[in-house]
DNA sequence: AGCCTGAGTTGAGAAAGTAAATCTAGGAGG
DNA sequence: CCTCCTAGATTTACTTTCTCAACTCAGGCT
């Protein structure tokens, strides 16, 4: 029972966030999702993902409260289902975009990065069109945090593991 | 040809980035490496990673340039390698708190979350430890922007795709 | 010489992903 | 009524990736 002990890495929120966006599709999905995509076809078509794996990736969507599977019905056609973005879903978007940076910042294409995210309000008093980046700011109010001026603390659902 | 033309989905920057770091374990890996960890061996322990496949994503990650092989002799033993993170890698901080912000926030534990990002700074003027989160802010600096306040563009490196 | 340790490698079996063909339920056309 | 069409999947066969456990390898230590 000796060495010190540190937050259980597995019991972690990012690790359990992983589990349900973790793999090759899901974000991608997400991301079509955000962009209004709703139906299954549409999914298929612009992303290039095979059938049974994107009605895979739509189930545990669905069961992670990601999608909601909504029933439809055009108009001379049967009832059909849609695919939904939920508050859940949509609340993946800062991810999306801290994605995005990284990438436009180390993997874009020489002429620069290929979507560019903007400020774009409802009502039109907002609607600057200025890009839109992520930023890390603290409850006290101290903005744009450099990644060293953070660290892991545990938190009040902390488990510990004991280092030998 | 006629038809709308859209960005095309693939050629994005999340999908690049999510090459690098979109499945199971590199991110998980990078949390342990920005936590300090640099060694095969205590990966492979705090994350319970198999060995040929942390092998594997090391050399992933090294290739991808977000962890750098680093030979290092302690006094009375042979020289190893370690892994360090680079700017690459802690540049993918916020993409991990985002993660953490949203799994804290649909996935938690009841007693709350296991782990909280504190502002800490190097030098003592600035560590407030107030916790830290995640931000959208536009250039023009509007701030907090919701969810629904942005918006995909085409940036400069857009490809564009025929829709039917 | 034989043992210990950190850093991997190897190999077998399970799970996940891919591609292409097939199924399904209802509407439309004849 | 019978057949075709279509969105939305499901099935099948194949390939790749992941997991678990055992093994190797190069030094230093005893």
């Amino acid at each position: 029972m000796g060495g010190t002990r540190r937050i259980d890495p597995v019991n972690c929120s990012v690790a359990r966030a992983l589990s349900v966006v973790g793999e090759r599709w899901s974000l991608l999905i997400v991301r079509e999702a955000i962009d209004g995509v709703t139906r299954f076809n549409d999914f298929r078509d612009r992303l290039g993902i095979a059938g049974n794996l994107l009605a895979a990736r739509l189930d545990s969507l669905v069961a992670a409260g990601v999608l909601l599977r909504v029933p439809y019905r055009e108009p001379g056609t049967r009832q059909r289902y849609e695919y939904r973005l939920t508050r859940r879903g949509l609340d993946l978007r800062p991810t999306l975009l801290a994605l995005l940076e990284w990438g436009d910042r180390y993997l874009a294409d020489p002429e620069g990065p290929s979507v560019v995210v903007r400020h774009h309000s409802a009502d039109d008093e907002h609607a600057c069109e200025e890009p839109v980046r992520i930023s890390l700011e603290c409850a006290a109010g101290h903005r744009d945090l450099p990644p060293s001026a953070i660290h892991r603390t545990p938190g009040p659902g902390a488990r510990f593991v004991d280092s030998t």
